[in-house]
DNA sequence: TTGTAAATGTTACGCTTGTAATAGTAAGGA
DNA sequence: TCCTTACTATTACAAGCGTAACATTTACAA
């Protein structure tokens, strides 16, 4: 059970962008987060800086350029996040949590069924047991 | 609609004691989070009063003691919180979270089917619509 | 070989947080 | 009335974060 770094939310985009396509140059990072953020390339920069220090990111020389890839996986680190929101906010929160994503985000029905089985899948392992 | 106060991990601890049982003077609060916490009475006091500075708490002057309440409600917070967690990770890691949350914390089954009745409402008025 | 542009590295700065220590004030007992 | 004690208020300080600017290096073109 390794521990994953402490990411901040403004280095968890970096992150996904890393996630979804790596490895990738600065520039690449850049390129992508522009879209999304008004963030400079120096602040983009700084956070990958960051992340590499922490060790949630490597690189590889390539000639002038690093190439960046994650060393921690996505699920890993939305697994460790999830586990320290539920130590915040008790279990006596769940429900309100629950109810707050279903009305935040219009779950799609594949996506509420996918949701209905996980916990249709719990009950009845807790029956069983 | 309202904006929740930012309110700070160690910060939460010293609310959900006021949301627990309100008014109490900082002397319960410092007693009750002694249980849980190491921190020294004036650290405590300390998040008290930042509390009372973001306008999370307020207190009433009896006599020599303050007997501080909260001005934002539990559920409103946890609202906000699960708002601002959703958007950081996206919707795609609602399963992975809900999955956590599920082997995480051993939900009894009550609370388990008060979850899939949450998730079968909002089926049908899916569907419904 | 030397200048230049592109990439990386170093430094900055104010705000929040965690974690307190110390100072001030007021109320009740001697 | 004056002191002690129990509260409250002020101040501290380092680490983490958001947001950059400025400095340095280096590969390639002229």
């Amino acid at each position: 059970m390794k521990k994953t770094p402490n990411i901040s939310e403004a280095e968890w985009e970096v992150m996904k962008v890393l996630w979804s396509t790596s490895p990738a140059t600065a520039n690449d990072i850049v390129k992508k987060l522009s879209g999304k953020t008004h963030w400079k390339r120096e602040t983009i920069r700084t956070l990958i800086n960051r992340l590499v220090q922490k060790k949630a990111l490597a690189f590889e020389k390539k000639g002038r350029q690093y190439h960046y890839f994650p060393l921690v996986t996505e699920s890993e680190c939305v697994k460790a996040e999830t586990k320290s929101f539920l130590k915040r906010f008790g279990k006596s929160s769940v429900e309100p949590m629950l109810a707050a994503f279903v009305e935040e985000e219009k779950l799609s029905p594949e996506r509420l069924g996918r949701l209905r089985r996980i916990l249709k899948e719990a009950a009845e392992k807790n029956k069983k047991k």
